[in-house]
DNA sequence: AGGTTGCATCAACGAATGTCAATACAGCAA
DNA sequence: TTGCTGTATTGACATTCGTTGATGCAACCT
């Protein structure tokens, strides 16, 4: 649980230029890969979604749990994923986890998706 | 293989507000994991990108396949994915077949993504 | 101290995924 | 026609993934 600077977004890694740009290479498209694997449940979504359009920017996991039909591992397992991949973080306060989306992570991943077709090519 | 028009870029379906917007329904947290989990593989991100920055749009089997230490079949199986997961589609040409990007769905994509903190709230 | 609640980890299972060799199919060329 | 080349499909395999019940750990409350 790092708890660290909670981006605004700026982070080092201005990283690879997007899809459309460039053939990318076998390490960027690993590191990339491992943030897409992340997004490609819809548990995860959804509690990505629950805990990055939260108003006060942090979730407790006592709210995330029972909004699904899923026992409480199974969550907590889907949570570490999406910190494993740098996604979310999380800090324990008392006897709740809260956790919150890292903005600058998501941001990284629709800059590479956006730049495809800028204006426009084809037909 | 459809050959359809090749979207510019804006298609129908604008669809889910964000990550950060809204909790994400079960239905649209499915068909958007299904994008985000064809693209949770480093090398259909290397050939999504090989495809996507190819300026003529448009690039033949015959210049993926060596590019990899895969066989071909392999190739053939990830090209699959993608295409059903609506990132790229295909046309036979004589002998050869090409693919191209569909931009609209990766922009549908990069939109759910980037509403993500729009200027700056923590920290 | 003991008891209770919230969350994480462990061990195990079926299901899905990535890969390949073998094969099938489509189009071109003699 | 027969043969050859490029691509897709099939069948099989090892690995990874999603899920759960059982268990462990941390923090609160008597």
């Amino acid at each position: 649980m790092s708890k660290q600077g909670r981006g605004t977004d700026s982070e080092g890694e201005a990283c690879c230029q997007g899809v459309a740009s460039a053939p990318l290479g076998e390490e960027q498209a690993a590191d990339l890969a491992k943030a897409f694997k992340a997004l490609g449940d819809p548990v995860r979504l959804r509690l990505l979604s629950m805990i990055a359009s939260r108003d006060g920017g942090e979730v407790c996991v006592c709210e995330l749990t029972p909004a699904f039909e899923l026992s409480q591992p199974t969550i907590s397992h889907h949570l570490k994923l999406l910190r494993q991949a740098g996604l979310i973080d999380c800090e324990r306060r008392g006897t709740w986890v809260y956790y919150w989306a890292l903005p600058a992570a998501l941001n990284r991943l629709a800059a590479f998706l956006r730049s495809a077709e800028p204006a426009g090519v084809g037909a």
